[in-house]
DNA sequence: TAGATTGTTAATCGATTAACAATC
DNA sequence: TAGATTGTTAATCGATTAACAATC
């Protein structure tokens, strides 16, 4: 298997989602054509994809289904079961915690964890505990991926304790773009910066067609 | 001004908030170097992107904040009212309804809409209506950008009412990738996904130090 | 002035795309 | 066989980075 870059990887993930799709369709073959304009990639990406990962196509009958399912679920590791913990439980945080869809795709909301001891609640279907018990919680279970959902000023500081107790994945939601040290990956997600785009993409790209020709 | 690119336009965003940041710190100017580590680019990076769109700075002085915020405020649109409305208020839907940030970057929620009756709250303070009167609400207020939170199932059609008429811009939440016609922008953030992505990227990430040289 | 930073050009890099031989 | 699709290589494209002259 060669190197996987980024991108790559990310993909992968998204031909698995549709794979499983065309599965439950009672589909059993598929070509490199019908997954690239799934995803939106030209051909020659999928099965250059595929081929970085070794997954065998035919010269005419496409790739089985069953066959890229098992690879590509075996690279990724959809074998293992991934869990997480979210911190701040306020509205964002406690949607995620009920979020369906997590438990769907084998991912596992293990806790919250709030600072507002209102919010404590150890009994409940996913338990929320006092912060303070967070850093003991990762290091017992062994958590590496983690929500961060807290206001944002709150944000910096309760990252260095979540990595500082062994958190090498944090999906973050306040508006604060959180950076951490090597080892540590972060992924931003910025709601109100997501809608600007959209606005401002719209706005710029608008004025592209017509200022095309005066550049 | 040259054709800005996506990428620049993204960072254009970014630069922004730093900025806004900074001057509520009583900050006065900035270079390019500070910049650039801030959101994560190279100094060039920043004097490009800057260039592009005419902000002059100075050969040693840096940038002046405030010219900077009114370059990039203007070139982005800020000064105009974003308004949005969500579309699906369950969980998520409802959360992001009461997001304060919406509110701070200018972003106005001005409906919700469900189909589920049990959700309709019209005196509500963000008045959620029957998504039936969802493309007339769109027409007479003239909206560009919505927020798409339904289940899987629906999103689609969904979706397409809404392009229908006039939708712009969509920013979806429900787990499948939403393409649309010519003109039309889609964002989709699949949670599960992102969270997925975490794991892969570590586990396969991991493997990359060891494995290096074997390739 | 000397030192530092911008603004811009050229070089590099990586990813995407095109093309096509292999072959089912 | 003829037609179609894979697997892979080479060409293209675009964005990032490096470099450096201009200049405050």
């Amino acid at each position: 298997m060669k190197e996987l870059n980024k991108s790559t990887i990310l993909r992968l993930a998204r031909y698995l989602r549709v794979l499983q799709k065309l599965k439950s369709l009672g589909f059993v073959k598929v070509f490199s054509n019908n997954l690239g304009d799934a995803i939106g990639v030209t051909p020659a990406v999928v099965r250059k994809d595929f081929s970085m990962i070794s997954i065998p196509g035919n010269k005419r009958g496409g790739y089985n289904i069953d066959t890229l399912i098992a690879h590509l679920g075996a690279a990724l590791g959809k074998d293992q079961v991934h869990e997480v913990i979210i911190v701040g439980c306020g509205r964002i945080g406690s949607a995620l915690m009920e979020y369906r869809e997590f438990a769907k795709e084998g991912i596992h909301v293990v806790a919250g964890f709030d600072s507002d001891p209102a919010r404590v609640a150890a009994s409940a279907n996913v338990p929320i505990y006092d912060i303070r018990e967070m850093p003991d919680f990762i290091r017992s279970r062994g958590i590496t991926v983690g929500i961060v959902a807290v206001p944002d000023a709150a944000a910096a500081q309760v990252l260095s304790r979540m990595t500082e107790a062994g958190i090498q994945g944090v999906l973050n939601f306040a508006p604060v773009e959180l950076k951490c040290s090597e080892g540590c990956l972060i992924h931003n997600v910025n709601l109100g910066l997501e809608i600007e785009n959209l606005f401002y993409l719209l706005k710029l790209g608008d004025r592209q067609s017509p200022v095309h020709e005066l550049t």
